[in-house]
DNA sequence: CGGACACCGCGT
DNA sequence: CGCGGTGTCC
């Protein structure tokens, strides 16, 4: 039943940290062995577990015949493609960090052994558009609970099953609603209803937008795919079209989508990180507005120090600094290294500067330990 | 062009 | 009050 994925260093199935594009979730692969999770990619839904040295997965077909043996092969082939392609397995990972532990000290002295196995995700570009417009003014937490309420009141479900904690509940895996269902007109109010704000109208109109100029939700999302094969600054020009994006939001969705892996998002929490560890101006404390200038500024820094990959870099920055994985991987840095650091995190911020972070920004971890588990039916791919 | 300011709702 | 910002106005 379960199939291998094969990896091409080890370290990814022990510490990979899975962003789960549509449901904006953070879940590190290996903080709790053998606890299953799951998401929708394409037609299907997706298992994936780790046991100590290997990285397991396998495919739920909607209305799958109890036998039909040889279709489920073909499906698990597919879904290893397709898994192999969402993980981006064939870029050297430990190659890079390698190359980062060169150029920076701050990934040579701890969060190289920590963090190992993080790579960027090749997400879908719509799904991740629509997930960072939803992004602005907010928080993780509820950034998810969004795009789930996005997916479950406008998809139908491709399957159910039972939840792997707790078998009595059903579980229903919905996928991320096409542009031409959120085109409609009357989005904007559901949305609003939906608890949305003023994201609400910036979702309903970049989907207009999208089948509008594209002619259907196909072509759309092709398009969209398609600025893959564009420059960056075309990609980009072509993301900022859209009302609700921004220069972050844009530079989100070309590394997560776009395959743009020098483009480093600046917020204000990389602004933080920039800060403290890489010389730039400015306080911890003062909430200084992004300028396009100092956006630009913080930018070039971070791309000079990292690399032509700087976007996947940031990336392992960026989940090194949050409270949920404060202690990750600790222990483990305390035995190999000789001389271990005192404090949990080399990045730890000080001070209540912005605290976005907490613990209480993250949804439970389907794959960390389940403390107290929401009592929602619905998942959200 | 850069600098304010509002924007929705939720958590602290 | 502030949040992993953006559109709009001046």
């Amino acid at each position: 039943m379960w199939q291998i994925l094969a990896l091409p260093e080890s370290q990814l199935c022990l510490s990979a940290v899975l962003k789960c594009g549509q449901s904006f979730r953070w879940t590190s692969i290996g903080s709790a062995p053998n606890q299953e999770y799951r998401f929708c990619l394409r037609d299907r839904v997706v298992c994936l577990k780790q046991d100590a040295t290997t990285l397991f997965y396998r495919t739920i077909l909607p209305l799958s015949q109890p036998s039909a043996l040889p279709q489920q092969q073909i499906a698990e082939a597919e879904t290893l493609v397709w898994l192999r392609d969402y993980f981006q397995l064939d870029v050297d990972l430990q190659k890079l960090y390698a190359e980062w532990a060169i150029r920076d000290k701050v990934f040579s002295s701890g969060i190289q052994t920590r963090f190992a196995g993080i790579r960027m995700l090749r997400q879908d570009p719509f799904e991740n558009l629509i997930s960072f417009i939803c992004s602005s003014n907010n928080n993780i937490g509820r950034i998810t609970k969004m795009v789930q309420a996005l997916c479950r009141h406008y998809s139908a479900p491709l399957l159910s099953m039972p939840d792997p904690a707790d078998p009595l509940i059903e579980v229903q895996y919905h996928p991320f609603p096409s542009p031409s269902v959120l085109a409609a007109p009357d989005v904007e109010t559901t949305l609003r209803d939906l608890g949305f704000g003023y994201r609400a109208k910036f979702i309903q109109r970049t989907a207009k937008m999208l089948v509008d100029t594209h002619g259907s939700a196909d072509l759309a999302e092709k398009f969209l795919a398609g600025l893959r094969n564009a420059s960056t600054e075309d990609a980009r020009e072509e993301l900022l079209k859209f009302m609700g994006v921004g220069r972050k939001v844009a530079d989100c969705v070309l590394l997560m989508s776009l395959d743009k892996k020098e483009v480093v998002p600046v917020d204000t929490h990389v602004h933080q990180i920039a800060i403290k560890h890489y010389g730039l101006k400015g306080s911890l404390n003062a909430k200084s507005n992004m300028t396009p200038k100092l956006y630009e500024e913080i930018n070039t820094k971070l791309v000079t120090v990292w690399g032509d990959y700087a976007g996947w870099a940031h990336s392992v920055l960026f989940t090194s600094d949050l409270k949920a994985f404060s202690t990750h991987g600790v222990e483990a840095a305390e035995t190999t290294l000789p001389t271990p650091p005192p404090t949990p995190s080399p990045l730890k911020r000080k001070g209540g500067v912005s605290d976005q972070t907490s613990t209480a920004d993250l949804p439970p971890s389907p794959l960390a330990g389940r403390t107290k588990r929401r009592r929602t039916t619905e998942a959200a791919r």
